[in-house]
DNA sequence: AGGTTAGATAACCAAGTGGTTAGGTACGAG
DNA sequence: CTCGTACCTAACCACTTGGTTATCTAACCT
């Protein structure tokens, strides 16, 4: 799987989307992490492996903890991937888009 | 399954972004969007239900023809909710803002 | 050494995904 | 009316996903 697949599966469970604004406050342990939700300690290990595969968390460890820190680089990726369809957003902007298209084209 | 987890779960398959790739160029049938894949028919059937329902594109008929639309107002939301971890980045910029609020707190 | 806490791993399960083939519907052309 | 084309639905398959419980390791604290 690519690396921006990869982004976007990750993003696509609200849990991990969670914990990512959570980590947006600073470092945070798997226990921390976990208690806003009411599932089980494995579920949260499980989605923090997702989000290190994707790239978004980096792990280290102190004593009995592995405390998570968030990298947003990934999600660079996605904000120019998604950039690139600003032209078509609203209609009115797509239908000054074709108005210029069709100027050009008579220029010629 | 929220607006946003439909938007990123649409956009973690390769093809399904592939697709709104090509319809950027403008409307396309299903045989067109088809053709850059060697998958069968039903499968890319699949993907532009998943796409629709994301409310990624929009679909019409004329005669025996499906065509699809792109509509990228989904991808404004998830553009915003990408730029909101832009302060998160690079390490340089999270040093300067580690920096400024360590100086914040200095102040009061 | 023994107990507690943090966390990972393993095995399992229900549901979802991405693909297939086979068959059905709707429309235009001869 | 019949044929071909465009597309969809249904049924099936292998694999993944998000969850569980049970069991393990590692570190700290008496």
């Amino acid at each position: 799987m690519d690396q921006l697949s990869a982004t976007f599966a990750a993003l696509a469970d609200p849990t991990r989307r969670a914990i990512l604004a959570r980590l947006t406050e600073g470092p945070a342990t798997v226990k921390e992490l976990s208690e806003p939700f009411d599932i089980s300690g494995p579920a949260i290990s499980k989605h923090l492996r997702v989000l290190e595969k994707a790239g978004l968390i980096t792990r280290g460890r102190e004593a009995q903890w592995r405390p998570c820190q968030l990298d947003a680089t990934p999600l660079q990726e996605v904000a120019v991937w998604a950039e690139n369809y600003r032209r078509f957003w609203d209609a009115s902007y797509t239908r000054l888009d074709a108005l210029l298209t069709e100027m050009k084209e008579k220029e010629q």
